[in-house]
DNA sequence: CGGTTTATTGACGTTAACGTAAACGTCAAG
DNA sequence: CTTGACGTTTACGTTAACGTCAATAAACCG
């Protein structure tokens, strides 16, 4: 049961060695994850509290929550959401959605129809970047063209 | 489409005075730019509080708020940075940026550096939004296999 | 053995971005 | 004149997403 126990943080036997290389049946420690995503456990474990992440539990009661690879995913994705601004129960609606069984043609359906929404809201954020990315750049060529004036003025001032 | 929007809302009864010819006196009323924006009237005096908007006054003893169109343009400006994700004081910044005076050369260079650094965020965000379009349509597609496999079931199951 | 580290569960604090309500002024319409 | 639509300020309420303790317990370190 315990015998071939690799995975789980190296912070038992090994000198602080770096952290998890996912095999398969990899676990994690609420810490691994924290460090890899560089968010602190009171974050990981406000995830929990939202459902997004189901931890198991192992060690004297149950105590310590020990982390699957699927968890891994999924706090993955919920990263990936927020950085585009959706908040945690979007994120968990998506999410949920993604790893819950459709089997039959009327869930098939409905998650079709879900996912055309979504990808809908995508591309309104698309446009929404692209129309920002296309102000950054000319503002950029325009700055350089303003910065060769400022430097040829400062020229003339200098050698004159 | 909407270029044509008319000075003033067309609630008001007495037309607004133009003293200049030239079309650049456009103003707003807070109405105005609630409807326009799909917002509160709360909202604007709260971009205001902000920094975002700096209305004139008008009426008995400067009351009412009275906005131009650079107003208009920066809350429109803001709005698109808060549906990318940013927080109204990281949208006041750049915003602040693109109409600050620029004009000698250290300005103009910091201008840039701020400039570079926007663009890679967007940058960021845009293989953000990328990976989730495609996982979008690998669910789509799958999804779609899955229903006609369930269709074809429930026709033979019929028929049969 | 004592001390430090890592984990747990409360519980209260905080910030952002408004909502909501009270209490009031102003003006045109009925 | 009252009503209703629109505007104002002041101020407290709310939700999301954590931060920040505090108290506790097991595990490791010298």
């Amino acid at each position: 049961m315990e015998a071939g126990r690799l995975p789980m943080s190296a912070s038992r036997q090994v000198p602080r060695r770096v952290f998890n290389a996912m095999a398969i049946n990899t676990t994690f420690t609420i810490s691994d994850l924290a460090h890899e995503f560089d968010l602190t456990t009171r974050a990981i474990r406000f995830y929990e509290d939202m459902g997004l992440l189901q931890p198991l539990r192992e060690g004297p009661g149950g105590r310590n929550r020990i982390y699957s690879a699927r968890d891994r995913t999924r706090l993955k994705l919920t990263l990936r959401a927020k950085r585009l601004g959706l908040s945690l129960s979007e994120a968990k609606d998506i999410i949920d959605m993604y790893d819950s069984p459709r089997d039959t043609g009327p869930q098939l359906r409905r998650f079709l129809l879900v996912l055309a929404d979504h990808r809908r809201q995508l591309e309104e954020q698309m446009a929404d970047l692209l129309a920002n990315l296309d102000e950054v750049k000319v503002h950029e060529k325009e700055a350089r063209i303003l910065l060769v004036k400022a430097e040829k003025a400062t020229a003339r001032a200098t050698s004159g």
